[in-house]
DNA sequence: CACCAGGTAGGAT
DNA sequence: ATCCTACATGGT
């Protein structure tokens, strides 16, 4: 019997809704409420207990607590974020439908890579090459459910390789030189203060604005960075009037933009 | 065969 | 500073 942490998560916690989100591109529904969850070198089997609030991880103790609790971010009350969204329609109606959605505390590194991937892109085909790039010269870690389970790979195991199979067009280019940077800087970035970081990713081929931006929120945990893609903006342009200031949800627009972006491309379908 | 997809770089205005 | 457009690829 493999080990297991069972863990209640009651409020404000959904793997599914964050599975669809857009954050990440890695954590997947393989069975019904069953997930396998991977980010950088780490993965994790995850079972939603049926009906139930109650999840388990297949990891030992100590794995749950030093990287799944920062990475599903357990330890904030987004609940306290949401009550402060009371007299927004839009916001309440998102909560309703996507309020399990948590920001992330992703693998830098791989969240610039595959932001990088994202651009001028759809979320199905940004994880289908995500999955090629980790099958090709990924780590593996081991087999959930039957399927081989691959690391993101490394900068050093994608440098200097041709990552043509995961038909990256014209970002492939982007993806060789991020391969390239000393890979110092992804630890560097972290003990960045103010705006250094985002002037540093700016700096990135590849990484403009909007990519810094998600680079920032879902790799760097910073919960102020409010990224505006094609969606956002049609967002604020149709149903706020271009009346939308993120700067009123200090500390938390970040969050603000996940439910946007989750309840506006849900009610377009 | 058009058009779109979690944009960006580089050049022209 | 703001506005264009090329940039590959795959899916409707």
């Amino acid at each position: 019997m493999p080990q297991f942490i069972q863990v209640s998560l009651p409020n404000a916690f959904s793997l599914w809704q964050i599975s669809e989100s857009g954050q990440c591109f890695r954590l997947r529904e393989y069975e019904k409420n069953k997930f396998v969850a991977i980010t950088g070198r780490h993965a994790v089997d995850i079972h939603q207990i049926e009906n139930s609030f109650d999840y388990r991880f297949f990891c030992s103790a100590n794995e749950f607590y030093s990287v799944w609790t920062p990475y599903f971010d357990l330890d904030t009350d987004y609940l306290a974020f949401q009550n402060q969204m009371k007299d927004d329609p839009f916001l309440c109606a998102a909560i309703g439908e996507g309020g399990g959605i948590r920001i992330l505390r992703q693998d830098l590194w791989e969240t610039a890579v595959t932001f990088v991937i994202s651009q001028c892109n759809n979320i199905p085909r940004i994880r289908k090459s995500v999955e090629i790039l980790c099958r090709e010269f990924g780590s593996f870690l081991g087999e959930f459910a039957g399927q081989p389970i691959y690391a993101f790979p490394t900068p050093q195991q994608l440098r200097g390789k041709n990552p043509s199979k995961a038909s990256l067009g014209y970002r492939e280019f982007y993806v060789k030189e991020l391969a390239l940077q000393d890979p110092c800087i992804w630890q560097q970035l972290q003990s960045m203060s103010d705006i250094l970081p985002k002037e540093t990713l700016l700096s990135l081929r590849g990484v403009g604005e909007k990519v810094a931006n998600c680079i920032l929120l879902f790799g760097l945990h910073r919960m102020d960075s409010y990224p505006r893609d094609v969606w956002i903006n049609r967002l604020i342009r149709d149903v706020y009037h271009n009346d939308f200031d993120p700067n009123r949800y200090a500390g938390f627009a970040g969050y603000v933009q996940q439910l946007q972006f989750y309840y506006y491309r849900k009610i377009a379908k």
